[in-house]
DNA sequence: TTGCGTTATGTTATAATATAACATAAATGA
DNA sequence: TCATTTATGTTATATTATAACATAACGCAA
């Protein structure tokens, strides 16, 4: 989890690589914009928004007009190397790409950090709804917000 | 679940009643427009956006700032009468309030109606997390859109 | 390889959602 | 009653997102 220290390079160079391989098999065009905004987004383990994300795309010799960081956004999270933190209105990189999962998020509400929860089995809310069958369900947003066990220390450690 | 037909109006009443109970049990100004928000609220089951509800009080003769909305939703979200509909920017009464549940809500695509899911248990996602103690879940959002039963027959009928 | 349909990008403008900041008023309580 | 807190009024603006239309690049069949 991204709350721990773990090899950020390669988490990123596997997660690009990854996007890399799966555009080619599925005819997908991962051009340019699409690319660096998802290496944008795998910098680090913080949700970013789309405005942040269209800043630090201009040094980079893109055009920086919304539409063109929404259309990237729009891509990747059809195809879900990225997913929306709704609770942000931001995005994050997915670092489960190729495993099957309902995404499920835990933002920490003070170095803002999200880590994406490793729930590989549907909830009990969707059991119990499928049960009833009074609702399909089609797309998840599972959100928790709280504090990560760094900042908690860190709280703990200011206290004294 | 609000999917089904019910006696909408006592549904209403119920929740304006047991609000006004709890404020008044917690010290807790229930004011006019918090309590015209929470109205227009409960007037039907589906997320109605800041500035739909701005719109509404408008002609019973509120003041139409955002900002007045903007605190009563805040207000009404804090005591929990209100949920926050993040995928939606949007927000719904609550019709809960008395037990205590985690909220989750099945949004149907559709027809825009959301229901509160019943589930009173805390999902597999949380208890996985308590149980590493990786971190301390704080405030949580769980959303599935998908198709109400209504919506599904509507479109089998359609198909026709 | 030309032409045609499709997909992606560029660009301008604007819509929709939300909050900052400061003023006034109303309620609460020593 | 006066001081303090809590709520509301008001103006301005920040933030997030999309509509609409133009151009370019790409994929592919004649």
């Amino acid at each position: 989890m991204s709350f721990n220290p773990h090899d950020h390079e390669a988490c990123t160079a596997s997660a690009l690589e990854k996007a890399d391989a799966y555009c080619q098999k599925h005819a997908l065009k991962f051009t340019p914009v699409r690319r660096q905004v998802l290496e944008i987004l795998c910098s680090d383990h913080k949700a970013l928004g789309a405005y942040e994300i269209l800043k630090r795309l201009g040094p980079l010799g893109f055009k920086s007009q919304p539409p063109v960081v929404y259309r990237a956004l729009e891509f990747l999270v059809a195809h879900r190397f990225v997913h929306k933190i709704e609770k942000l209105n931001a995005y994050v990189a997915c670092m489960h790409h190729d495993t099957s999962h309902v995404p499920a998020f835990l933002i920490c509400r003070n170095c803002e950090t999200v880590a994406e929860a490793p729930n590989k089995k549907p909830s009990d809310l969707v059991a119990q709804i499928a049960k009833t069958n009074a609702f399909t369900v089609e797309k998840t947003v599972y959100e928790a917000e709280g504090l990560c066990v760094n900042c908690k220390e860190d709280m703990a450690d200011d206290a004294r």
